[in-house]
DNA sequence: GCCTAAGCGAGACGGTACGTCTCGTCTTATC
DNA sequence: GATAAGACGAGACGTACCGTCTCGCTTAGGC
């Protein structure tokens, strides 16, 4: 039997992340995607669920590269530079892809489980392992979950780029670390 | 000259909370909430730039009495309830509701104001008594933006909600809450 | 309440008539249509049921001054011209396009009565003048019935269009009117 | 080298004939057949031009007793018999297959050639035998042609079948008959 | 009996039209 | 002159079928 072709996932791929990068997701229409890949919209609805699945896919390849781990020597200090990026990215207009893939996922639940796998799972795991090494050097309490770290840091910044109540700017993104990192009690 | 009719208002809305009860945004299509409420449509654009806008207006004054703020002695053990509280809230199907409604605000940027104003200052204003009350009684650090308490106690259950990477359950609510107060560093 | 408007109608028959001469039924496409005609795809679903029936009305209102009733002083004679002028048609390109139409509503029982009452009853009547004029002067047999006149003289044609068994000459049509008017028996 | 399968051509009109009984031509997709014969669809086009080609052949080949003809001692007699059984026909589900083939003609000029050999060609020549005999019986005009004289006595029938204009009941086949024995002029 | 070219199954693929949907605007007639 | 009713333009959606293609596997006939 013919194998499905890789050739066909790539072109979709390149030509999702380059409508993603011109008009962000409301751009990247399932016709605009064949139009520009060469494939048609019959095989991309073989290959993936919908719409929001390509893109996610898209955007994550593209984006695991987007912001790299820092490593300044202290744990604590890389988790709070890595909000930094972060919230940074998030600011940029990536970041509004970002929130769009997000929001599509709550509409779309054949899409998260992509958006999960393809742009979640990286960008966690590079949190998790700062995360680790800063547990080995005993930098931070070993009764907190990976998981609940991760989201501690970073829900915040998201809640704040969704609903745009509040600005997403270096100060801000270390008021929110400094505050995760030594808790809201009074001292 | 004629006035705008109140009595258009208050049925829009009124259409447009049973729909979200039956079927979440989705459901609350202008020409639903239009042939439900028996105010046009037309009418309706005259009143709310958008649907979202209609609908968390809607939503807003609904959930208003949904999560009641708890008084348990302890101003951080109700910071903890209510985080508990909202979780709840968050996994149930008007949970959902809240999800469909922040995601659409991405997308209609003229809808976000109203989910704000009408949803998001409500709530926010209900922790940050419970926040000022911790603060008279010390209990909590007075270094901390009340902004920042909010978006760190609440922030990883949106995001949570929204992406589905993890579950919305009571001991989840409770860990983060505590790695929230006490934060992430070794002590 | 707003009527439907008659510059949609107008204009969606005109780019139909436009279409089919360009290229058949094939060519008129919905999609094409409404391109062309600058109405919406939903509009023309709301005024028709398919798109033969759109073909249908705008082909029979082109059609009606195309094939012109004959007047030779025979009426015998005039069924006879009749016959030879609509052999012609059916054998030029509108006659293609009169194929297709009567194919598509085989396969389209919606546009069907569409093409019986804009296409074949004008059609239909023409013929059925001549044949009156004939009873008058008693030169046909009154027991026969004007509908099984007209399938007896047109019905052979029709049939050699769409199946292609035989040719459409004027020859063959002199044939067929002789047969019919005279019989098959042996005198 | 290896020639190419007896089984598959088969198998394929076998198929064929199954999905046209259960649903007509619009039920024999080239998917549907390749899927029920387990022939594969590149195969069945090294066999066959198109599905409508197939069809024909399939419905051709099963038809060929459908309507056996009468032998009534009379010729004229014969011919009548004739009519009427096919009228009976085409008013059958069978009727509608036929319809449908006879329509997918006009659009797949490929297939058109099969439909003529497979499907008239037969159906013709029955017909032609019955005039045949009725010539050296001599009750029927030696001027007419058979040709013509097949089109006249089943051109009105097939017309009515595709437009529906006009119902294929038993009376109404026995006025066309006697209209074309006779013929349309005044006696 | 082995070899090799073709036949063949399975089904992926590009193409194209379909008919449906929702949005937000526009047009009447009514009150 | 504000409204109810709903027609309208725009354009994406996901589906269906077509006919071509690309694979490997199978299977004769020629050596």
């Amino acid at each position: 039997m013919r194998p499905q072709s890789l050739r066909a996932r790539e072109s979709v791929l390149a030509a999702t992340c380059a409508l993603l990068h011109e008009g962000g997701l409301p751009a990247a229409t399932v016709d605009a995607i064949s139009a520009r890949s060469g494939v048609s919209k019959a095989t991309i609805y073989k290959h993936w669920p919908s719409r929001t699945a390509v893109a996610a896919e898209a955007f994550g390849a593209e984006m695991a590269h987007a912001v790299p781990s820092p490593d300044t020597g202290s744990a604590a200090g890389d988790l709070a530079e890595q909000v930094r990026r972060v919230s940074e990215f998030y600011a940029s207009p990536a970041g509004t892809t970002f929130a769009q893939l997000l929001a599509a996922c709550v509409t779309d639940p054949a899409g998260a489980p992509y958006f999960r796998e393809f742009f979640l799972a990286g960008r966690r795991e590079a949190v998790a392992l700062l995360w680790r090494r800063a547990l080995e050097r005993g930098e931070v309490d070993d009764e907190v979950d990976v998981e609940t770290a991760i989201d501690m840091l970073f829900g915040p910044l998201i809640f704040r780029l969704l609903s745009g109540h509040a600005p997403l700017s270096r100060e801000e993104a270390d008021a929110i670390t400094t505050a995760a990192l030594h808790g809201l009690l009074a001292r």
